[in-house]
Parts: C-alpha cells; sequence; structure tokens
DNA sequence: TAGTGGTCTAGACCACCCT
DNA sequence: GGGTGGTCTAGACCACTAA
C-alpha cells in the first residue's frame, strides 16, 4: 500500500535524473519528516515511502554520509550526525575537558589495557628499538552517547610501571599528574583520511571500510622524553581539526 | 566469450562471501594485475575477469578509493593513487616549494581570478562586514600530474589593489613579498572531511561527493593585518597533515 | 562513434541485532 | 523470529570522454 501509487514523489521534482533521490532525501532528513529520534526509517521503508530499490536508495544515503549528514551503525541503522567536536593540537585539553568546554557530552570506555609489542611501523617515531615492550591501552569515547572515536594508547612501560593499577577510564594527563608528577611537553601529529577497518571500525560500531580520521600523536613529557603516543580513529562526521599558528612562518626564502 | 567460464576465479578463493572480491582486486591492484600505465582495466573488463556485475564491482572499487589504494576521475576512469603529500601548517612553505622538498613535481593551472563578495560564512573569521569586496583567485594545483588540489583564495582589496596584473600560477607568497613586502605572519587553520562538491569536485575532475579534506586558512601578515583567506579543497588520498608542537600546552589546570 | 563511468530497476540470500 | 543492514545477481539507459 505505500507502493506504487507515491511513485509522483521522485518524477515531478527531478524526473530521474542525477541525484534527485538525494536530494529529497536530504530536506527530508532536515525537516526532519524520515527521522525519529535521531533515526531515520529503515532503508525498506524509504524505499517504499520514495518508491525506489535498496540500490539506489543505499547510494543516495552514502552519499549523504560523506557529507556528514548521517552516519551508520553497522546492521543497527542509520542516524542523524550531531555537530563537530572542535579539536586543536595545539591546546592540550584532553577529551572531557575539550567536550565539556563546547557544551558537549563525553564518556569514556575502556576496552583493554595489558602489555604489547610496539607496532613495527611506530618505532621511529618513539625512537625505540622495535619489539620494545609498552602498555597498550585501547579506549573508545562517546560524545553526547554517540561513539566517536577509538584510541589505542602505547605507554612507555618504564615510565609507568604500575599504570594499569589506575582508573584507566580517567584522562591520562590527569594520571600522569596526580601520580607520576609528569607534563605534557612537544607533541608531534599526523592527520590523515582513512578507511575504518578492523578493531576501530568494530569498536565503533561502523562498517568495514567507512570513511574516518586518524590521528597519530607523539607526545613529549617537560623534560622532552618520549613518554606516549595515541592512535585515534574518529569517525570522520565527528571532528574538526583548528591549528593557530601565534609566531612568524619558519619560511625564510 | 569473456563471461561465464571465469567463474572459477571467485568461487575458488572466497566463495562469495563478504569483501572476497575487494581482497581479489587489492592484491591484482598492488601486483599490477589490472593496471596499466597507472590506470586500471575498464569496469566492464574487470567484471569479465571477475565473473562479477557491476554494482558489486563497483562497491570493491570504492571501497578501495576510501582506503586510498585508488581514486576516479569522473567518467574517465580509475587510477592508482600515489604516496600522499605532507602538509605542515607550522611551516609556511607554499605549494611548489613543499612539493619539491618531498621530490614531485608541482603544477599551478589558474581558473579565474575577479573580484567578488566574500562568502557570509567567512565573514566573521575575515572580521569583515558581510558582503565585503575581495579578489578572488580560483586555481587547481597537481602533484606528478595528478590533479589533488583546488584553491579558493580571498585577498584583501585595499591591500593588494593591481594583484591581478600579476602572474597568478606562481606562489602568492613570492608575489606578495616581493611586490608589497608582505610576509605571512600567525594564521589560523581549520581542517574538516567533507564531501568534494560543485566547483571544487568539477574542477578536480572527481565525481560529485567524493571524500575530501577542506583546510580553511585565514593569514595575517606580519604587522598581524588579516590579509587574505585561502578555501583548499583536497582529494582525501593526496595529503597527510603533520603537526609539530614545540613549546609546552597552553593548558594550566 | 564506440566505450566509459553514473544511475537505476527488481529482485535475492545472508549475518547479525533486537525483542 | 522478525527485521535490519550487508552483499550479490542480471540486466538497462544515460551523459560524457576519447579517438
Amino acid at each position: 500500500m505505500l507502493g506504487k501509487e507515491a511513485n509522483s514523489d521522485r518524477v515531478d521534482i527531478d524526473g530521474g535524473r542525477r541525484g534527485g533521490l538525494e536530494q529529497q532525501l536530504r530536506q527530508a532528513i532536515v525537516a526532519g519528516d524520515v527521522v525519529k529520534d535521531g533515526r531515520l526509517l529503515s532503508e525498506r521503508q524509504l524505499i517504499a515511502r520514495y518508491s525506489t530499490t535498496r540500490i539506489t536508495l543505499r547510494e543516495a544515503l552514502f552519499h549523504l554520509e560523506i557529507d556528514g549528514l548521517i552516519f551508520r551503525e553497522s546492521r543497527r541503522g542509520w542516524f542523524v550526525s550531531g555537530p563537530r567536536l572542535v579539536y586543536s593540537p595545539l591546546h592540550r585539553s584532553h577529551f572531557h575537558r575539550m567536550a565539556t568546554e563546547q557544551g558537549r557530552s563525553a564518556e569514556t570506555i575502556l576496552v583493554e589495557a595489558e602489555a604489547a609489542a610496539l607496532p613495527e611501523e611506530l618505532a621511529a617515531l618513539m625512537r625505540c628499538e622495535p619489539g620494545t615492550r609498552f602498555w597498550r591501552i585501547r579506549r573508545k569515547r562517546r560524545i553526547d552517547g554517540r561513539l566517536v572515536l577509538f584510541v589505542e594508547h602505547y605507554l612507555s612501560a618504564e615510565i609507568f610501571p604500575d599504570i594499569l593499577q589506575h582508573d584507566l577510564t580517567r584522562s591520562l594527563t590527569t594520571i600522569y599528574q596526580d601520580s607520576y608528577a609528569i607534563t605534557y611537553g612537544p607533541a608531534y601529529f599526523e592527520i590523515n583520511p582513512v578507511a575504518l577497518r578492523g578493531y576501530p571500525a568494530q569498536h565503533l560500531g561502523c562498517s568495514e571500510g567507512a570513511y574516518g580520521l586518524k590521528i597519530t600523536r607523539v607526545n613529549q613529557d617537560q623534560h622532552g622524553r618520549i613518554i606516549d603516543c595515541d592512535l585515534e580513529y574518529w569517525r570522520h562526521d565527528a571532528i574538526s581539526v583548528r591549528v593557530e599558528t601565534d609566531q612568524q612562518g619558519s619560511l625564510a626564502g
């Protein structure tokens, strides 16, 4: 009964030309017509409403996903994205404070914490031998209830021998200060658009190959020792990076 | 004649399970089996070789595209991506030098240069009235022959009254220095994962809605005046952003 | 003009989630 | 167990590119 008689929906607006469905969907989502509690109607309901097919509908949804308007949780459905969290590498606010300062709610979930070898590709960045033992802490984080970030921390086992005895849902920044008298010094960041796969994808509940932003961060303490690094996997629509330079460029010629 | 008898290709390796085709394709691309001069075989040739359908093949290609292994030029075909260009906001090297320092070749193409009103959403960042007149310069840039960047510059018409008389395929940095005795001072960056659409997509030759990285940059001169801003639209697989802080975090509490 | 990618139809089966 | 998204088949027409 929802089927064919709704056919006029597409034809009069766009006649089936490129991206017509996408525009209709966009408007319907923004207007809240196809959204209930932040969640879109199921794909099959949308098919009926727009008299189209799975493939076509999903192509439109994928485009809106890249736009950051909606996002998927694997096999759970489509949801409307919230505003992006502003991330400032140069302001060393930790996750919870960053969120709170922006009026967002934050939550950290500990996934696992154990001894592990540093991945080969990090050995050069961490200036240590391949295979050196580190603490590996995996956590995931929510903003306003949504899982947006999976982080893998590698901490020097030498500098933080008993780190596992602390409450690892707290910010490491705070634990470092309180228990080790260590504060963060200079840091190095790499920011790459990537496809989320494996661990990060599974823990973020997104499909294999979803768009993400990977931020690799290597931290020194106040004495210039390299103390840890983070591999952060963000949902691509959940973050906006800001950098402000207050010095003149190092460029001479 | 290319069709059914090649059927064994898929079945024995993966039996049609999730992502099997994607993995096969990935290996074939890396090994160069389906690539000629950096270009993949056409979709229909690949369909025949892997005994699959357009839809299925294209889904696999899209995933490899997100991974940054291959990229599309709209209606032209699929190509193998090169290494990412390293982009360091804090080192104010301009595009050509950045590329040269990394052993890559760079090229700038002027698209248009004319007077234009500043877009509304930039008024606050540029600290000026909405509708203020600026020079708008649109350029696109190649790395190793591949179009990877579309830039829209907005230049203060007051500070650079006769900018259009210069060779706008040169770096603006150099023109500022040589003709206006202006050098870059502090800058502000915003880095967002976005979908490429409209102008940027058309000029980069990518499909509407392709995954990209948008970098918005507001520049001051050596006296602290806001002199211009850039809206940079990068192909997502062409860039890696690096930030190095050499000072202690501004975080007190 | 032949071939390309972009879009679309109309189904199907599966793995997984939720109730 | 019913419903969800994830994957897949087997075609089709169109807009555009390249020769």
